[in-house]
DNA sequence: CAGTGGTCTAGACCACCTC
DNA sequence: AGGTGGTCTAGACCACTGA
């Protein structure tokens, strides 16, 4: 019955480890846009020959790790950065006391150069290739926070201007994923504590010599592709960053 | 057949929830203890008068909190901090290159104290009731890392002294869930930056003045019952905080 | 070997949403 | 009404562990 193989190789992977995939490679494919709806459970499991039992475990597995959304009565649809409950899942940043004010970024510069070698190990490139450097302030209301800079691969963003970014109504990763194609849905973060150069101080608005929050930014797409790079000093005498342990 | 109410009151909950509460209140009240087996699958389902998938499902809940620890062919565990798997659960600090030196706990003071108005706001107690405060120094190999200070309730942790802790051969929270049956289970974290003090400075071996990470944390035992508040400053020159998003 | 969790199936019914 | 995901069952078989 099962067109799958449930052999017991040394590479054995359950069936629903198989469903999923080739789930995630339609993601990839681009078969089902974010946003969009993917076929009903019924429908899946008719498709790949398995129960939709199977199929359920796994979009269970890809929707606890928010590739897919489950909504009763409607379907299963692609994660998207459009979402606006899922711009938190990327903003750690929250206001010491009280709603945080709405967000606003601006951006300041947006430049081409060639990858460094950190750079390229970073963003598994060739050293030499190009990459399309953003610099950017983020305000929550109208108290600076954060002075990002971001780094990222020149060929899956050749598009990208200062023009682009600032025309843009949209959150970066929403903007990333609906006009370049560049879905973000993991990161990794490493933060650590620093003083305020000359630069980072004054947009901040602090002294010199002020401590600010250092968070370093690995982000990747689907297939565990790196994609961008980011190092970002945050003042944190009103915002605080926050991590559930567990 | 269910011996569980299966109703569509407006405090409807799934049967697997239902045991799911079942089955954490056992914990609670200390009939399984951290690191004992519980009942196998097919058993509870027969105590519950449910059917094993039913059970099963409760506990994939539990076991992706970390409550419970499913191991194939021998069973499923309480939780415990003994794990070593378990302990960097709880820390985030990792070297900014290669591995992590063996970790030193130095504790350096350890005193009694009546709550103030924000303890007692953070631990869910009585202004004026009795807490515990423990001063602390980390060490990664002969670095010091961190520098802690921590707020316990009293109730929960009488026989707590400097001693206690200085002879204690194994981790915190370990200390605290087989002497005090107080396994932590969660915990949040709030990170800002902040300049090194006098006593931070000289103890972490860095200038005054010089930024540390600070990291707040309120720690939370079964039931969503927060047991400790902890303010911990660490210096990052060769360690960060690592965090994942997705 | 017996006992445990892990996978998979087929089918029933429920809850929710949209038309 | 018809489609979707959500729950629950009963039973089969597999993979792993330890005596």
């Amino acid at each position: 019955m099962n067109r799958l193989a449930h052999d017991s190789s040394p590479t054995f992977s359950p069936l629903y480890r198989q469903i999923r995939e080739l789930l995630t490679r339609s993601l990839e494919s681009g078969e089902w846009r974010p946003g969009e709806m993917i076929p009903s459970e019924s429908e899946l499991a008719a498709r790949f020959g398995v129960s939709q039992g199977t199929v359920r475990k796994a979009i269970d597995e890809m929707s606890a790790e928010h590739l897919l959304v489950r909504k009763q009565g409607r379907g299963t649809f692609v994660s998207s950065h459009s979402d606006p409950h899922s711009v938190f899942r990327f903003l750690s940043i929250r206001a010491n006391e009280g709603e945080l004010p709405p967000l606003k970024s601006v951006p300041l510069e947006c430049w081409r150069a060639k990858a460094g070698a950190e750079v390229a190990r970073v963003l598994g490139i060739e050293v030499g290739a190009p990459v399309i450097v953003v610099r950017r302030l983020l305000r929550f209301g109208n108290t600076p926070a954060v002075f990002d800079e971001l780094y990222l691969p020149g060929e899956l963003f050749a598009d990208l201007t200062l023009d682009v970014l600032k025309n843009s109504k949209v959150s970066l990763y929403n903007l990333f994923e609906s006009q370049f194609a560049v879905p973000m849905v993991r990161a990794e973060e490493r933060l650590s504590a620093v003083s305020a150069d000359r630069l980072s101080a004054e947009l901040l608005q602090v002294t010199e010599g002020s401590p600010l929050l250092l968070v370093e930014r690995v982000s990747y797409s689907y297939g565990n592709k790196p994609v961008e790079w980011r190092k970002g000093v945050c003042a944190t005498q009103h915002f605080h960053y926050c991590n559930q342990l567990g």
